[in-house]
DNA sequence: TTGAAAGCGCTAACAG
DNA sequence: CTGTTAGCGCTTTCAA
């Protein structure tokens, strides 16, 4: 492993003139044969910096960690994605970490980002944590955007489109002639879980659309929550046409509690769900879901955060464009009950 | 932030005492007094060691870097849970990367793990390598473990027991009295796809059940490439009564692509796939899987590359316990010709 | 335009 | 049993 100054010898000058050199020191004089002399050191070398002194010396890490509850659900896939490229175009690596429950949390999360391993952290919140042990796990030295969450007296936080997701939802089926809904939420505890159900029984009024209590039942994000809330929505004496899920992961579940209980999607029932994925068009029925600009969301996210490290302050903004955009498949169709 | 310096100072001794009682230096005598004054004044400031420069003066980046190449990929849940859970006892951070095609692969690892951010790989093979990528992207200054599979003149590696999968497979329809099969196989650059096709090709023979090489379709491991390679088995003319996909999302895949064509799963044809997970239960019939032991695949990957960084040699390792478990569900069933 | 030297926070000889 | 000291590899004043 050639050092620093290996190349700073063989290109016979001070260890601080290959340094300057190598970082493209702004504000340094010099002599562009020497400067030559050391590129050519440095490449023929092969010489890459050391991470380690690097960041000990610049109290910088040059990384940050996204978190999300589950690093396997396919939503974040773009999300990733787009975190990668804002941080890629800042020569920062990104760590991707799983935090689960809040019991392996705030240790966990200490352990995972804590002592300098990153500059910051993008935090997408699990669901099982409430306000509170969320604001216990984001005490660290280090910044913290959250993703589609907002925690009161903490700022840095970038959001989607949570009312407009729903309106999209609606507004198809609305148009594809039903006039009763249901939605299977997110958790109680999650703001967005709570922005989307506040969106539904809000825009639901305002298209005249029929819902009710009984129709709107607590799902979660995976699909064993949407399926089990599907059940009891069956178990209701009479149900909505149509049906909308917060989440793809559990409208997958959602489907298959529907199919299982003998109801034909989407001949006795619409579905539909928030985010979309490739899961949506390998199940059978293909699913319709909004797709959400997740990779906008991504890129905000870590820019943000990386201007921050640089200065900037940190702000709460929601990601409203490209906007939530509908992606119509097999599972909504037009009510049976609904005679041409 | 607290020093250790700040540590020193409150509890009256000098750096390096507070440094050997931090680090539960065993050769150190220590007075017990003394020792609990350190440990007090570290608890009272909320001491964590700086991780940079403890990598810089150990060499050690107290890490480990994952990479798989499809994050989202739920196959890898469980393999990354048995890394963490291995890692974490030898409180090392795990830090979980994509690499995708080579294209962006040899600088893309190089900027994730290179320059002693991690000590060590653990590197799921994407389809899309053939060796001589693979053996470009893994030249690192820091030891690889191949994860399911290998390379010549690579020591390092921890397999799955891919025969033994496809022996389970062909077991349960040959017991449900299926007579001819079918294998949609792995990218052909893959050696574990060529293993996989090997034994399906031999165990075929060994139990006398009949296959054709139109039936065997080489398919990859994602949803598209199932579909596609299912879209062929059934453009023969002759198709066989059962097919085994050779990954789960392939297999997902397939099975969409059988309904979209018509085929009635289990009726017209059985379907079982290698790998298990909460989709295998979610899909409509619930697909037959063949459970892999990945979550010890993960932990003896991670505690060889552990034990590796430790002074301990590399080898090449088969997971063969817990054995691979068949999860029978609604996609396989008897054939239909066949009458009792 | 270049070099010498200090020191980031920590650990590990080596001395007492 | 405890303290002093020399760096890990790098960047950055400060001086020449």
């Amino acid at each position: 492993m050639a050092r620093l100054k290996d190349v700073a010898l063989l290109a016979e000058v001070s260890l601080s003139v290959a340094s300057r050199v190598l970082n493209n020191d702004v504000g340094a004089r010099i002599n562009p044969a020497t400067r030559q002399r050391v590129v050519d050191a440095a490449q023929q070398l092969n010489y890459v910096p050391d991470h380690r002194a690097r960041a000990l010396r610049l109290s910088r890490a040059g990384a940050i960690a996204l978190v999300v509850p589950e690093v396997n659900n396919a939503i974040f896939a773009s999300l990733h994605a787009g975190v990668q490229e804002a941080c890629h175009e800042r020569s920062t690596a990104v760590f991707l970490s799983q935090l689960g429950a809040p019991a392996e949390g705030h240790s966990a999360l200490g352990g995972i980002i804590g002592n300098g391993r990153v500059d910051g952290v993008i935090l997408q919140r699990s669901e099982q944590y409430s306000d509170e042990a969320l604001r216990a796990a984001i005490q660290l030295d280090v910044p913290v955007v959250l993703f589609n969450s907002r925690l009161e007296g903490h700022t840095g936080s970038v959001a989607l489109d949570d009312r407009a997701s729903v309106a999209v939802a609606l507004d198809h089926v609305a148009a594809l002639g039903h006039r009763s809904v249901g939605f299977l939420s997110g958790a109680a505890q999650h703001d967005a879980a709570i922005r989307r159900e506040k969106a539904f029984r809000e825009l639901t009024v305002e298209r005249g659309l029929e819902t009710r209590d009984s129709w709107i039942q607590e799902a979660g994000w995976e699909a064993p929550a949407g399926a089990a809330a599907m059940a009891h929505l069956l178990d209701q004496p009479e149900k909505p046409t149509a049906v909308l899920v917060a989440s793809l992961n559990a409208g997958i579940g959602a489907l298959h509690s529907a199919l299982a209980h003998g109801v034909s999607v989407p001949r006795d029932m619409s579905l539909m769900a928030i985010h979309d994925t490739w899961l949506a068009t390998y199940s059978t029925p293909t699913l319709t879901t909004v797709a959400m600009p997740m990779h906008a969301a991504g890129r905000a996210a870590a820019t943000m955060l990386l201007d921050h490290v640089s200065g900037a302050e940190l702000s709460d903004i929601i990601i409203a464009s490209p906007a939530p955009e509908l992606m119509a498949r097999e599972s909504t169709a037009a009510p049976r009950s609904e005679k041409y």
